[in-house]
DNA sequence: GTCTATAGAAAGATAGAC
DNA sequence: GTCTATCTTTCTATAGAC
């Protein structure tokens, strides 16, 4: 079956992702209009909907891939020192988040703009990775390392923490991402009323 | 000099400002339309236009009023304890943020859609708030009873973590406000190490 | 101050040619 | 797969009557 002259099915669906992530963190879902997309991907409106049922569609699928890779990147080890394996999470939350920063930004903004099953789709994905981080601060209050008045509470208030990179941190700035996960480590650390207090 | 028949000047400016707030808290700026706010208040969208010269202006007001309010209900006392002014601050800044949890969404969410002008005056305001913060953890360090690295970024991390609790606060859920604000102060204490270990 | 009416621009989505 | 063209809806903002 020859190709279809111009078709560039290969690239052009993942640039429409990434276009559509970058304006709707930038602007907002609603602000974003499918013509703007197909603009910053170098088609005509028209073509994006070989690619997406539509706009709400895509907005979906952009914050369920989202979550997705965030669950996958996220490789506990439930064996391990809970202090070890918080330590971890605080890095790896902030790096993560650090790399995708407009994907984040869109996963808190937008969710509003999701309709109730989409919307509910999310949520879970979410809640399972707060779960993750409340496994570590109970086996760390279990075994004695950490006192926690709330578990719950306490994984919002740390995620809610480290999450809040996003909203100061700029490339070249005062302070390196390695330093900055050291010092929240030791905020975290805090928090969690960790016995070695470095 | 008569009023016009039907005029309720007095009550339609707060009326459409307060439904605004909530329209653009759960829609995003860009998916509400003067419409929508007119219909809520109970006028036609022209009338508006008697109250706010358009819809940008309309938005920056609202966060310029929110900011404004939010730095008027801030009363620091320099001269006392930094431990006290922290356990001050922390409960002050929940209680704050889960009264105007439309106002705090929008000024997370919504400065993106100012233009440069209006977007640098917001962001002035929020610096002198998070100012006021950073002075109470400069003192508690240097009197001794706090323990930090980076009184910049522990500002940051402090409002973040804070905030967050309107990310999943509900009326009536499992914690009422006073016990949230227990835990959070808790769990502020320790971050910035403070001596005095509950 | 509020209404009706509307100008003018822009939106989401589809149809059919290539 | 992509384009052009377009249908249909909706938007912001203004004008002029009351």
């Amino acid at each position: 079956m020859a190709r279809t002259q111009g078709s560039r099915a290969d690239i052009t669906g993942p640039l429409i992702r990434e276009q559509a992530r970058r304006l709707f963190a930038r602007q907002g879902y609603a602000a974003v209009s499918m013509r703007q997309i197909a603009a910053e991907v170098g088609v005509q409106a028209g073509a994006l909907y070989a690619y997406t049922k539509d706009k709400q569609t895509l907005l979906f699928e952009l914050l369920e891939e989202h979550m997705l890779e965030l669950l996958a990147a996220w490789q506990d080890d439930p064996a391990g020192m809970p202090l070890d394996r918080l330590e971890k999470f605080v890095r790896f939350h902030i790096d993560f988040s650090l790399d995708r920063s407009d994907a984040v930004f869109l996963s808190y903004m937008e969710l509003r703009n999701l309709d109730p099953e989409n919307h509910a789709r999310i949520a879970e994905l979410r809640g399972r990775y707060e779960d993750a981080l409340e496994a570590i601060l109970r086996d760390g209050v279990g075994a004695g390392v950490m006192k926690i008045d709330d578990s719950r509470l306490a994984t919002m208030a740390l995620i809610a923490m480290l999450t809040g990179v996003t909203n100061w941190y700029r490339e070249g700035g005062r302070l390196d991402r390695e330093r900055i996960g050291d010092i929240y480590w030791r905020l975290a650390q805090g928090a969690v009323r960790a016995e070695n207090d470095g």
